[in-house]
DNA sequence: GCTTATCTCTAGTAAAACAGTAGAGTATTA
DNA sequence: TAATACTCTACTGTTTTACTAGAGATAAGC
């Protein structure tokens, strides 16, 4: 049931840029998202530009170039991300509503497993294509606030005025 | 997120002998167990083997011989199966619960991915770690009684009495 | 005690997926 | 025009997956 690198670092850039957007900084190069955590560069490349060509980032060369999320926050669910980096959320073929294919049992209306399995795809289903990446993003940013620990990817400024702004 | 053939294979292989079991036929060969599906013999016997090893299954060998189940199928619960033939149920390591593992972001208490995916695994164990063996043949065989349709691995016999049984 | 049916053990293997690397090319800006 | 940064394509090493093959051990029945 694992979730490819590829598609942890594909939700972790969706995620940074969406922090980093909220702190006033709109576009990061893949350098600086990137040397953090130091992720393989060109392997990120890669992820971006699928990210890039599905519609949720845009892309700015040269100089003060650099990635940005193009597409609403809130219109991206983190279902469907996955599905495009790591295929159907289904743990088997018979129970998927994006990619079906049938498997190897020969009734699937009295098939135990596949009942089993459908619950199992429903509940990961059920997180994943309800929480936007907006949602992520806030709940991260409150997280952070709450325990005062540090603001990745910000202007001091930026996190003076996210300060007062979250403060009740 | 998928489930290997492996670990489709071994649930199937459990189910199958539970039913066989309700249905008076307690021991099951290689032969019988793969015939329905065509499944591949000799891959299936080392998943048998495993299932073997692991203490749910016991085996005869020679005339007569065959797979059985050895431990009380109530007390088999699919999450530790899929745990046993597919690895941890986590989408990621570092919210495995059985096999813990630190991943790539730095800071794993103020990760959004993490506190997603957190909730996938949760999901999942619930449902997995929740339906033994038992309940899965059960509700199997209900199903099949209420539709009318045909009982696998079943001596006239046996279907008869089940039949008698499961009327309310 | 021989034959037949069955599980058991070990090794090998082809193909796909995974996780990157490498490098030349193109666009943008100062 | 120099520097910066994305883009495109190809390649590669490793691991996993899904088997296949075959010899060996064991049990039942004649």
């Amino acid at each position: 049931m694992k979730l490819s690198k590829r598609g942890e670092y594909g939700l972790r850039m969706l995620i940074n840029l969406g922090i980093a957007q909220e702190l006033g900084r709109p576009h990061l190069t893949i350098g600086e998202l990137t040397e953090k955590d130091n992720l393989p560069e060109k392997f990120i490349a890669q992820i971006l530009a699928q990210l890039k060509e599905a519609g949720y980032l845009g892309a700015r060369r040269g100089k003060l170039g650099g990635y940005f999320i193009e597409k609403p926050m809130n219109t991206i669910t983190i279902g469907e991300v996955v599905r495009l980096i790591d295929g159907p959320l289904a743990p088997i073929g018979c129970v998927s509503q994006s990619a079906y294919e049938p498997c190897t049992c020969p009734d699937e209306a009295h098939c135990g497993l596949r009942m089993l399995m459908l619950d199992v795809r429903n509940a990961i289903a059920n997180i994943l294509d309800r929480y936007t990446l907006a949602d992520v993003v806030s709940v991260t940013l409150r997280k952070i606030r709450r325990d005062k620990a540090s603001f990745p990817f910000a202007t001091v400024d930026a996190v003076n005025v996210l300060q007062e702004v979250l403060t009740p």
